[in-house]
DNA sequence: TACTTTTGCTTAAACGATTAAGCAAATATA
DNA sequence: TATATTTGCTTAATCGTTTAAGCAAAAGTA
């Protein structure tokens, strides 16, 4: 029968005190005396009451929804990320919107107007692979809501960010390739306009550089770094008159498309192509051969882009500068390049 | 400077009008004349309105907003379902909120209340495997608000229901094997409580009896199905003393690691032991052998789910039975069982 | 004793949109 | 012409919570 929640009037009427002085309680005013504080607990018990989050939420301007858009919720390194923003938000009485652009430069566009229409506290994005234009992003900018940027960014946006040091993990890799014994080393890279894919496609350049190897165009290739296009690319690599003795892939699942094909043509890992993936998914660890990869903190990616939310949200004015955060990611070396 | 938003109110000042009239151009009341509404069409673009979606979701009592829980968004099935839910509610001016349980009952609980205070108008859930308890679902019917739930469901909750035929689905596969001259038949399965491995089993079991198989415990194994318990399992039915010429594995991510193991061991995929996966995720077509696998239907699943909510939301008052709609799973025949 | 301060509340307005009720003018009907 | 209906709006209440302003009683201070 009593299909109406219960309201902080109803609080209010059986207390014979006003709404408002239950609102105050429930906030802990210091106003309100402690024997009043406690019977409106006691009530609110009794009479199973939720407050209504739309009501303060319209009052108070703030919806406690925090956006996050990321690529696509299938992979490892993404599924974590949401989970540690979640875990340091639902701790300040936020929750999360998750949308995934798929990799669409138009469903990030949509996105984010479902979010601002939703009226979102904030968002967190990790930008699609087709994006180029950054319009819808500026738009966010514009209406004055916090903007955290994680692993896939830009800096013209000039907002936080908070990722690792692509530039510097190619030289970390390369490093270890020729230590290993490895000269003609490929890397099966994402796209060029992908800051991320680029950092890491320069590091590679400038590694192969610093330790005086030749740089071979057939050995730097785009993909769009799925197991399918990991397989097609190394089998590119394979037809070559020149084979590289080791293959740097920026992601781990192209990585794996391009074990299968190793495998496949019985080619011995990683006495003669080695092989190092980027991102280290569990699955890296469970192959045979197991891959060496790239940790990429996903976990501390996802709190610390949190707690940057948080540190806006205190803040009555947001003033967004470009702000980045950048974690040292680690090698994990693993079977695929352990040539000893 | 202009910090505030637009507001109905300032649409209706410019064009001298009540609020009111603004809000009903704006629904295309009848009662207003076109002239008006094509007015507030203009002045609303001019000013960039937009509607405070939490105002209106206050008085409506909606808020259109639908929570979505999963266990884990990181497989492709539970990835391919969110964006088929959202695909269809966002066509209707819903969104969506995902919370991942990672099979956790806590997490579980914590997300239904978390939903339940952002006030969302339903809830589509698929189960974690800790669940056992129900009370925190049945919270949600107490309140009226649509449950659906899909992959992994409960009778008792008496609410809808979208899934495939698990019991049948291990006949066909059974079925199948046989046909392929298999006899000693594995099943790698999922926790018994949990009512779709339970029906996988059952299934399993009843299908063995039909084909006069004997049943022998040494080959039913209990698993929390990931890659590695997978690999586990696997050696673990290696080391019988009379091995079984085919497995049957509940999920693909246990039938990967199994798969890894055979691989590793040198056994001949299908003639020495064949292999069957579940849930058709892509990397099942992508490494050698390549797995057969029964195809869930995800993005169906996804949209009728969406679609059961939709029906519910257009009705006033909530009233659920227990409404299954069962999909034909489809048994995908790849390399690993194909014994021609 | 006469005042200031503190305590513990109440009143009322606001957040922005929606909607039932109502009213005057325009139009239709008898 | 007189009455009924329709058109095109306005007014005011409402959703549930928050909060500035205010007020009386109690407690503290000179």
């Amino acid at each position: 029968m009593n299909k109406k929640r219960t309201t902080i009037k109803d609080i209010a009427n059986v207390l014979n005190i006003s709404a408002a002085a239950v609102s105050k309680a429930m906030h802990g005013d210091s106003r309100i005396s402690t024997k009043t504080k406690e019977a409106v607990q006691r009530v609110a018990k009794e009479l199973n009451y939720q407050p209504n989050h739309l009501a303060s939420a319209l009052r108070s301007g703030k919806s406690h929804l925090v956006g996050v858009i990321i690529p696509k919720t299938n992979s490892n390194f993404f599924s974590s990320v949401i989970q540690n923003i979640e875990e340091v938000l639902n701790k300040e009485g936020y929750q999360i919107i998750i949308t995934q652009s798929n990799e669409s430069y138009q469903k990030e566009c949509d996105s984010i107007d479902a979010l601002l229409f939703t009226q979102v506290d904030g968002i967190i994005a990790s930008m699609a692979n087709e994006t180029v234009d950054l319009q819808h992003y500026q738009k966010i900018k514009s209406k004055g809501i916090p903007l955290i940027l994680f692993d896939r960014g830009e800096n013209d946006l000039n907002v936080d960010y908070i990722g690792i040091d692509d530039y510097n993990s190619s030289h970390v890799i390369v490093e270890h390739l020729v230590q290993q014994g490895c000269s003609r080393i490929a890397h099966i890279g994402g796209y060029k306009h992908t800051r991320i894919y680029n950092n890491r496609i320069r590091g590679y350049i400038d590694a192969l550089k610093k330790h005086q190897l030749p740089l071979d165009d057939e050995l730097l290739i785009e993909s769009s770094l799925t197991i399918e296009d990991g397989r097609n690319k190394m089998l590119q690599l394979l037809s070559l008159k020149q084979r590289p003795d080791a293959v740097y892939v920026a992601s781990d699942y192209a990585a794996l498309g391009a074990l299968q094909v190793l495998n496949e043509n019985l080619i011995k890992i990683p006495d003669e192509i080695a092989l190092i993936g980027f991102g280290n998914e569990p699955f890296t660890d469970m192959v045979a051969p197991k891959i060496s990869s790239m940790n990429q903190h996903s976990a501390e990616i996802g709190k610390l882009a949190a707690l940057t939310f948080l540190n806006h949200a205190k803040k009555k004015t947001v003033l967004q500068t470009l702000n980045k955060q950048i974690l040292e990611a680690k090698l994990i070396i693993r079977d695929s390049s352990k040539k000893k």
